[in-house]
DNA sequence: CGGTTATATGCGGTTGAAGATATATTCCGT
DNA sequence: ACGGAATATATCTTCAACCGCATATAACCG
């Protein structure tokens, strides 16, 4: 079965999440690596993720918004910036499988590499400055 | 990252389980479907994979192949029939996030299907016929 | 209202995973 | 050695995820 997943309406947040869609957006090394990130730090904006990644900044932000489709990931704008987050209402399963992961590879690259470069960032938007 | 486990050969057995890698494998239909069978039933063979997904039996056992390549899951050929089985020496994290997935969907559909399906199979290659 | 920064999206081209079908391989019984 | 059953692979076509780039939107500030 084929994954669509990019040209899902906002309307329809808080869809199940099934099996196959979760894995499919785990599959992705982008969306992987900032759910990796989001995990380890409460909140994340655009510019923190693409820094950690090294990514291209509209590929990031095209992911992320996959994972916003999906439910697995929630927003927050604060003025300029838009602070993501794990979505706080997973199901547990879910939960789960992303701690494990993370408890699996967090000594590996390109994850420690990602952590490495976003507490090493400059002129980082802290959330006292942007909250 | 394009994930490619179409046309790796067999000689590359072993290799290390990425997370990209483990979840494109996982984010496949039947692929899911047969793993959730191979963690409740310690052996199964294609025809009973086949029999319990109602898909086809090129479709399984392609598919079966590439979760073999990716090491996955272990076979054993036992006179006609190839019994697979959950790769016995799976990293840790990886045997946590399929038994975490697996305790999440284990009522939902079409996993219950795919099991009530087995359970009911005639004629079904027992351990003593081809052991 | 312009200018700047942060983020999101539209579009065209590429590519490789997936499906269907036919066919090959492997093994057993006779 | 032959036929049949279980499994594997080869080939072709299709289609959507992905990427890069350009551009649009949103918010803040003077």
């Amino acid at each position: 079965m084929r994954l669509k997943i990019y040209s899902v309406s906002r309307m329809f947040l808080r869809m199940t999440i099934t099996p196959s869609t979760l894995f499919a957006a785990l599959a992705h090394d982008i969306r992987l690596r900032c759910l990796m990130l989001l995990l380890r730090h409460d909140e994340l904006c655009v510019c923190e993720l693409t820094h950690a990644t090294g990514a291209a900044q509209p590929h990031v932000s095209r992911h992320l918004a996959q994972l916003r489709e999906l439910g697995l990931v929630a927003d927050r704008r604060a003025g300029l910036w838009v602070h993501y987050r794990i979505h706080p209402e997973l199901p547990a399963w879910v939960v789960a499988v992303l701690r494990e992961t993370a408890a699996g590879v967090a000594d590996q690259a390109p994850f420690t590499d990602d952590d490495q470069a976003l507490s090493t960032m400059p002129n980082r938007p802290s959330a006292a400055r942007c909250a």
